[in-house]
RNA sequence: GGCGACGUACCCAAGUGGUUAAGGGGGAGGUCUGCAAAACCUCUAUUCGGCGGUUCGAUCCCGCCCGUCGCCUCCA
């Protein structure tokens, strides 16, 4: 079976044939770093974070570039306001992404470029574009792409390029352009705004060369997949697209993948209407970091999906699900013979999650085979038909699964000597039959966050978070 | 106005031209249990926005209508 993806520029989902067999060059479109972003923004990462996961869990070599965006409008307006550079702004949110980034399990990509980093590989893809006679330069150094140049132009967004010239609205900041619809590769030098020297002249980049020149540094002048945001297609990708196919003359991108948005009170979450949450409150809350993550990646990456309470509510019972399920494993204890089944069911289970992911990322079914699996191994252990070696087995395939999910709880570390002790004196208080002793030292295990359950192999315990 | 998508139970959310419409959450009842928790069992959409059409048969295909959302401007 092959992995399909829905490429944006087909319109349709196509079979995964890397440029290089067994090696996929992923190009994320990361944030920029003006403020801390929010579980939207998140929700493109974890895009991101899945894709790049089931890739190398189907045994795919990748190289997984994301950028950090340290120089724009928003960025100089926020450093200008707080009287600090755009360095220590930018610096500053960066780090709050990479531990946000973290907390909700997201593989580190294996390079996160700063445009401000880059400047040499812009200005050099700038230049090639002016001999290309695709780009000009205006009265205040600013430098536009010509869009009549590349008849390609708008085909990503399924633009009629003649049709944008009605009803544009052109920027006070654009005069000088030849066509409205051009768009800045660079930007000439303003007063308190930062500038850099170079052969092409003193500006700062525009918003778009960014991304081909740090994708085409990390990846190549022509890469497998560049992914980001519905709201990206146009202009964002449209623009990259035109710019890197008129400076090498290779195709950039053979697929191009969109998520959808994440929704709350019925709209995009977004920061200018309001309704933004970010990933600090939510944990602040009490809310577990593989909840947020589950719900996050828990509907179709390219369906818009509800936030809210209640789906955080739901992705915690879930993950509690998932974690009673691993405590009854590890506890349990038969000294009976192998479950001849276990096996197939395993496979089968393994067959329905590789099918559902394959079809383009189709977590709704992977996640319902993994708790199609959950609730079988549970009547299982119920029904004392496994043994303690199937117990091992399970949760170790579990685990494996959970390389692409990110959902599982860590494997479980030793408790702390204090608290091993009240395990072991309630234990000893249970085998007296000292009811009032034993309920005592769970609720005192409870408020240390470590939940225990009673059961036939004895104590179980799992860590609350 | 142009382009794109969506509308499935109380909530979230898969899915298929035809035997029981996934899964998670929630709710009701039950089993187990010193208690608690967990788990398991049963029930919770004769129905898939509405109206037509194609078909032996449509939630799934086509058309229209209604509703919602997104992009067309910074935006994940």
């Amino acid at each position: 079976m092959t992995i399909q993806l829905f490429d944006t520029m087909a319109g349709a989902a196509r079979e995964l044939a890397p440029l290089e067999p067994g090696h996929v060059r992923v190009y994320s479109c990361g944030p920029t770093v003006y403020g801390p972003a929010h579980i939207g923004n998140f929700r493109s990462f974890l895009f991101d974070d899945l894709l790049v996961r089931y890739l190398r869990y189907r045994g795919f070599k990748v190289t997984w570039v994301m950028n950090v965006t340290d120089v724009d409008d928003r960025i100089i307006k926020g450093a200008r306001a707080e009287a600090t550079t755009i360095g220590e702004l930018s610096g500053r949110y960066r780090k709050m992404l990479v531990s946000d980034m973290q907390t909700l399990g997201i593989t580190m990509p294996d390079f996160m470029p700063k445009a401000t980093e880059n400047i040499p590989q812009m200005v050099e893809l700038i230049q090639k574009l002016l001999d290309g006679g695709h780009a000009y330069k205006t009265d205040d150094g600013s430098i536009f792409f010509r869009i009549a140049s590349w008849p390609e132009y708008g085909r990503l967004a399924r633009l009629d390029p003649e049709g944008m010239k009605v009803g544009e609205r052109i920027e006070a900041d654009n005069y000088g352009k030849d066509d409205v619809r051009d768009f800045a590769l660079w930007k000439g030098p303003k007063p308190d705004e930062p500038s850099w020297e170079t052969s092409i002249g003193p500006g700062r980049p525009g918003w778009h060369i960014e991304c081909s020149a740090m994708s085409m540094r990390y990846l190549g002048p022509s890469f497998d997949i560049h992914t980001g945001g519905v709201d990206l297609v146009f202009p964002h990708h449209t623009d990259e697209i035109a710019q890197s196919e008129a400076a090498t003359g290779q195709r950039f991108v053979a697929y191009w993948l969109h998520n959808a948005f994440l929704q709350m009170g019925g709209q995009k979450m977004a920061k200018s209407l309001g309704n933004i949450e970010r990933v600090g409150d939510i944990i602040d809350r009490g809310i577990s970091p593989r909840a947020l993550r589950l719900a996050l990646i828990s509907a179709h990456y390219r369906m818009a999906l509800s936030f809210g309470e209640d789906s955080l509510q739901a992705a915690s019972s879930a993950v509690d699900r998932l974690d009673a399920l691993f405590a009854a494993l590890a506890t349990y204890r038969c000294d009976c013979a192998d479950d001849a089944t276990l096996a197939g069911l395993l496979d089968g289970t393994n067959a329905a999650f590789e099918t559902a992911l394959d079809d383009d990322l189709n977590i709704s079914p992977a996640l319902a085979a993994l708790f199609d699996l959950v609730r079988e191994l549970n009547r299982r252990v119920d029904a004392r038909v496994l043994s303690t070696a199937d117990a091992r087995r399970a949760a170790a395939f579990i685990r494996d699964l959970d390389r692409v999910l990110g959902i599982a709880p860590t494997a479980e570390a030793a408790l702390e000597p204090d608290l091993q002790e009240m395990l072991d004196e309630r234990a000893a208080a249970r085998a007296a039959r000292d009811w009032a002793g034993s309920d005592q030292l769970r609720v005192a295990l409870a408020a240390r966050g470590v939940l225990v359950e009673d059961s036939r192999d004895g104590q179980r315990w799992r860590r609350a978070d």
